[in-house]
DNA sequence: AAAACTTGTCGAAGCGGTTCGATAAAGGCG
DNA sequence: CGCCTTTATCGAACCGCTTCGACAAGTTTT
C-alpha cells in the first residue's frame, strides 16, 4: 500500500501536522533540521500525497470537466480535438487534470446536472452547446465556474471564448466578391449553432454594403457536416448555368469537402467552373480535389484561452472574460476569378 | 452551500449512517417509512452526494484515466476522438468519469507516473505508446490496473486490445498482388510503433507467400504522417519508370493522402498510373482525389472494449485479456490493375 | 419461555489529508 | 532580567461520506 503521512509521521518521529507544513511549504514555518529530514523519508517511501484526501480537505480538486457531445466524427474530429489540446497544455501547466464528459445529445446534459457538480471538478468548460443554452446559467447558479467555448454567451456574466464568425464570413464573401464573383451560393452550418447564424449574417452583410441585389446570393440551410455540403451541391448543380452560382461559400471546411465531391462526381472542376470556400481550416482543407480556401481558426488557442479564463476565475479572479480570437483567410487553390 | 449527509439527517430525525443506507440502498435495511422520508428530504433539497468524499472513504473514485500523447493534430485527430469516443461510451454506460493526462512525449510519462496513481483514478488506459514501453508494468508494480491499446503487449499481465496489424497488412498486400502488381512500395509508419513493424511483417509475408522475389518490392522507412507519404511519394517517382513501382502500399490513410498529393502535382494519376492504398479508414479516406482502398480499424469498438476490460478488472475480475479485433478490406477507387 | 436470529437504528471510527488553537522554546528589546 | 514577539511543533477538529460494532425491539426456533 502507497504511504501515508502518518507513515512519514512516524518514521521522521514528528506530527503529521509538521509533515504537511514540510510538504506544502507552509503556512507554518519548519525548522531546516526537520524538513529535510521528513523530505528524505518522503523520498525514501516512495511518498505521494492522496490526490482525493487532499481535494476533500480544500474543497479543491485541482481538476476541470469538459462537456461536449460527440456529434459526429466526421464533423468534430479535428476541430475538438484542436480545443482539447489547447485545454490541456494549459491544464498541464497550471498541474490541473481534466475530466471528459460526453453524452450523446445536448438535451442529456441537464439531467446529468449533478454528475457535473459533485465535487470532483472546481469548473466546467462546456465545447460548443446549441445557441445560448439555458443550462450554462444553472451552473452559475451552482456557484460553478464556467467558460462556454464556440459563442459568445449573450449574458455578459458568462465568460466565453470564439472567433468573430460574423467578419470571418463577412471577409470571405468579400474577397469572393473581389474575384469578380457576383451569384454565390452560402451553404449553412447547423441553424442551432450561434456560429451558422453569425456567419450567415457575415454573408449578408458584404453583400449589402456591396449594393449587390438579393437575388443573386442564395442562402443554403444545412448541417456542418460533409453530407450537406454534397447534397446542396447537387441541387445547386441542377440549376440552369445561367443562375447557377459561381461560387459556393461554405460554412466549414467539412461542407466544402462533401461539396467539391458532388462537383467532381458532376464533372465540374474547381476552381475554373465553380469556386469553393471552407471555414476553420482544418486538415481535410489540405486533402480536398483542390486544396481548399478558408479562414483558419486557432482551435488550440480558443482552448488555451477558456482554460486559463477559468483557472483564473477559479484561483479567485472575479472578471468574466469574453473574447473574440482572431481568424485569418488562407487562399489555396478551391477559388479563382469567375470563368463567365 | 450544496447540501451534506449530515444535513439530510437533521432534517429527517435520523443519524448520518441511516441517511446512508438509504441512498445507497444498503448494506444495512431501512424500513420503509425511513426510506421514504430521507428520499423525500434529499429531493427538497436537491442533494447530491459529494464524489470527493465518497472517494476518499470507498478508495474508488469511479474514474478511469487515459494516458495518451499529443503527437500531431494530422495524425491522431480522428484516431484518437474515435478510440476516445468508445472509451467514453463505456465509462458512461457504467456511470465512470474519464481523466484525460497528455504530454508532449512518451518519455515525459514515467515522471509522472505519481500524477496518474494519486488515488484520482483507478485504473489507467494508455493509448498508442511505443512499443513495450517499459513503463507500463511499472503500473503493475503500483497495482494499478491497466489497459494498452494499439499493441498486443509482451507480458500476458498486461491487458491490450488491438487489430491483428499483420494480417491486415498481409490481406491489403494479397489484394494489391491479386489485381496483377508486382512492384509495390511499402511506406511505413513510425518505427517505434509495433503497428508498423507488425504491418511491414504482413507485408513480407504475403510476398513470401506468394514466391516473389525481393527485388520487387521496396520498403520505405517513414512515420505515419501525411508529410511522410508525401516526400517518399517525390523520391518513388524520380525512379525510372521500369523499376518504379505500380502501387503504394501505405501503412495509414494519413500517409496514402500526402502520397497522392505528391502524385497529383507530379502529373500521375490514381489509380491509372500507380494504386495507393492506406490502413485506418477515417474520414480523409473519402476526400482524398481518388477516395482511398483502405483497412477498415474499428475505433470505437476498440475504445470500448479497452474500457470494457478495465473496469472489469477495477471490479474484481483478475482475468487479463489480450485481444484483436477484425479489420476489414474496403476496396474504394484509389487501386485498380496495373497498366503495364 | 428461554435462546437465537432478524431488522432497524445509532454512535463512533476511519479514509488521508489540512489547518486552527495551544504551547514551549528561542530571540529581541528596553 | 523580565516582557513580548517570533519560531517550531503538536494535538485535535474537520472535510463528507462509509461502515463496523453495539443494541433495542420484534420474530423465530426449540
Amino acid at each position: 500500500m502507497a504511504a501515508t503521512i502518518k507513515d512519514l509521521a512516524r518514521e521522521s518521529g514528528v506530527s503529521p501536522s509538521t509533515v504537511s507544513y514540510v510538504l506544502n511549504n507552509g503556512p507554518r514555518p519548519v525548522s531546516r533540521r526537520t524538513r529535510e529530514k521528513v523530505l528524505a523519508i518522503a523520498k525514501k517511501l516512495n511518498y505521494q500525497p492522496n490526490a482525493v484526501a487532499r481535494g476533500l480537505s480544500r474543497r479543491k480538486m485541482d481538476t476541470i470537466g469538459i462537456i461536449y457531445t460527440y456529434l459526429d466524427a466526421d464533423n468534430t474530429d479535428y476541430y475538438f480535438i484542436s480545443i482539447l489540446h489547447g485545454i490541456l497544455g494549459a491544464c498541464m501547466r497550471h498541474s490541473q487534470a481534466a475530466t471528459l464528459f460526453t453524452s450523446h445529445a445536448w438535451e442529456d446534459v441537464p439531467a446529468n446536472m449533478p454528475l457535473y457538480c459533485n465535487g470532483r471538478c472546481d469548473g466546467l468548460i462546456v465545447v460548443a452547446p446549441p445557441a445560448y443554452s439555458g443550462f450554462v446559467q444553472e451552473f452559475s447558479a451552482r456557484e460553478m465556474p464556467v467558460v462556454v467555448i464556440n459563442e459568445i454567451y449573450p449574458d455578459p456574466k458568462v465568460a466565453s471564448v470564439d472567433i468573430d464568425n460574423e467578419l470571418a464570413m463577412y471577409e470571405m464573401t468579400q474577397y469572393l466578391l473581389s474575384l469578380g464573383h457576383r451569384r454565390i451560393a452560402l451553404f449553412c452550418g447547423d441553424a442551432n449553432q450561434s456560429s451558422a447564424v453569425l456567419r450567415e449574417r457575415g454573408f449578408r452583410k458584404a453583400f449589402a454594403e456591396a449594393k449587390l441585389p438579393e437575388e443573386l446570393f442564395q442562402i443554403v440551410p444545412g448541417s456542418y457536416r460533409p453530407a450537406s455540403g454534397y447534397q446542396n451541391a447537387l441541387k445547386v448543380v441542377k440549376q440552369p448555368e445561367q443562375q447557377r452560382p459561381t461560387a459556393l461559400c461554405c460554412a466549414s471546411d467539412a461542407i466544402a469537402a462533401g461539396a467539391m465531391q458532388a462537383l467532381i462526381e458532376c464533372g465540374i472542376s474547381v476552381p475554373d467552373q465553380m469556386s469553393v470556400t471552407g471555414i476553420d481550416d482544418v486538415p481535410i482543407a489540405l486533402t480536398t480535389a483542390a486544396p481548399l480556401t478558408s479562414i483558419r481558426q486557432p482551435f488550440t488557442e480558443i482552448g488555451m484561452h477558456a482554460a486559463e479564463f477559468l483557472l483564473a476565475r477559479i484561483a479567485g479572479d472575479a472578471t468574466v472574460r469574453q473574447e473574440l480570437l482572431p481568424a485569418t483567410l488562407v487562399v489555396r487553390k478551391s477559388s479563382a476569378p469567375p470563368c463567365r
